[in-house]
DNA sequence: GACGCATGTTTTGTATACAAAATCAATTGA
DNA sequence: TCAATTGATTTTGTATACAAAACATGCGTC
């Protein structure tokens, strides 16, 4: 489940597509951006054969789009495009919310509190890329509260692919401080164990995380 | 959104990575079979590097399984899995009969009933090949309706992990009939507009589905 | 008869070469 | 000065080669 296949393993190729895909969550590579197969095998010190097979794994995942014969760019979409993606997102995440109100153990809402605990930390401390390790933490761990890997599979890869977004909301440590804020108001309708409430919270946050999203790109 | 980069294209990877989509769904290469990179490039008259870049992304969506170093085999499920995928599964296909109700446009509604009209007609021949792509189109159909390619995409990808096991359901033309008669049951929920009542119709299409899913593996 | 080890064969991951297609830049003509 | 065309360069898709790892088979010993 975690870490699926993208997760640095033994082969050349997964280890390319791991790294490229934070590149790409973090915002270093923009959407729209277009990624030479060439200068990324000198970058990794590789021939392209494993460079290539990174980037068609990353397409067929719908991070990446592939223009046949034109290379490979980082999805970019309309607006239209953006609010349907969060809209689908939006429904994910709150059928997240209801399972793991339903389905919370000790052992996951400590793991979400942990994770919570560093999110607060690290926004205090204006520590931006800390913020967002702490704040993809967060949420896997809700995921993983839904005890479905499948669920949680398509719930990550939406994570994955609108990255580049959402990595622009942070501009200033007031708005990783706001963020870990509303967390805690999430926490309280998922801990309330009303799955309802809980579907409700995550999309009442989901809601005023798509409009910061949409404010910055 | 039809089609994404999985129907035939330009390249002989993609062309490759649909045929092998086929097969799979159609249950000619079963759960759990391993596949060969060198009899498939043998197969298809090519070279290794196109049938790499087939598996390699038909692994990155989650219809293979890699193997480090150990080739790749058709991803394989316990019964705990499986009804975990289907779980994930109802849920989104729940999710698609809401909001098709919600936003059902005269141009869908002819559509889906174009796909039904197809799906009766080839069960009562005992067309069991024709009502395979009848009952694809007629599931696609519905998650079109949506209006969200996104959750058009999460739909249709779980369409295509789930194949080899939903072929089996398929032993006899009786199992066709009443096939296509649950998507009668379907449609007048769906068709209702209370988008609470289709959610709740798939439901209980998809849990009977199940049931017989469960049956035949 | 079963288990372990060694050897040979096959498969997989990556490097490199080649051809075709796309892109970019420069020149010419209107 | 701008647009179009042409030529050169670069990038992408696929073929092939090579090395390493995995798998299968056979033989020997207990």
């Amino acid at each position: 489940m975690d870490g699926k296949d993208a997760s640095p393993r033994g082969s050349t190729a997964q280890r390319i597509e791991a790294e490229l895909l934070e590149d790409i969550a973090a915002g270093q590579i923009e959407a729209g951006a277009r990624l030479d197969e060439t200068k990324l095998a000198a970058r990794f010190g590789v021939s392209r054969t494993p460079v290539r097979e990174a980037l068609s794994r990353l397409a067929a995942q719908g991070v990446l789009e592939s223009g046949d014969r034109r290379g490979m760019r980082v999805a970019q979409y309309t607006r239209e495009e953006l609010a349907q993606m969060f809209e689908a997102m939006h429904e994910i995440e709150a059928l997240c919310a209801r399972l793991a109100a339903q389905r919370l153990t000790l052992l996951a809402r400590s793991e979400i509190e942990a994770a919570q605990a560093e999110c607060t930390r690290t926004a205090r401390d204006g520590d931006l890329p800390g913020y967002l390790r702490a704040n993809e933490a967060f949420h896997l761990s809700l995921y993983r509260a839904t005890e479905n890997p499948y669920i949680f599979d398509i719930a990550s890869d939406f994570r994955r692919r609108t990255g580049p977004f959402r990595a622009k909301k942070f501009a200033a440590t007031g708005d990783l401080i706001a963020s870990a804020q509303s967390h805690e108001e999430l926490l309280a309708k998922i801990f309330s164990a009303d799955s309802n409430i809980a579907a409700e919270g995550m999309r009442e946050h989901m809601t005023a995380s798509f409009m910061r999203v949409l404010a910055a790109n």
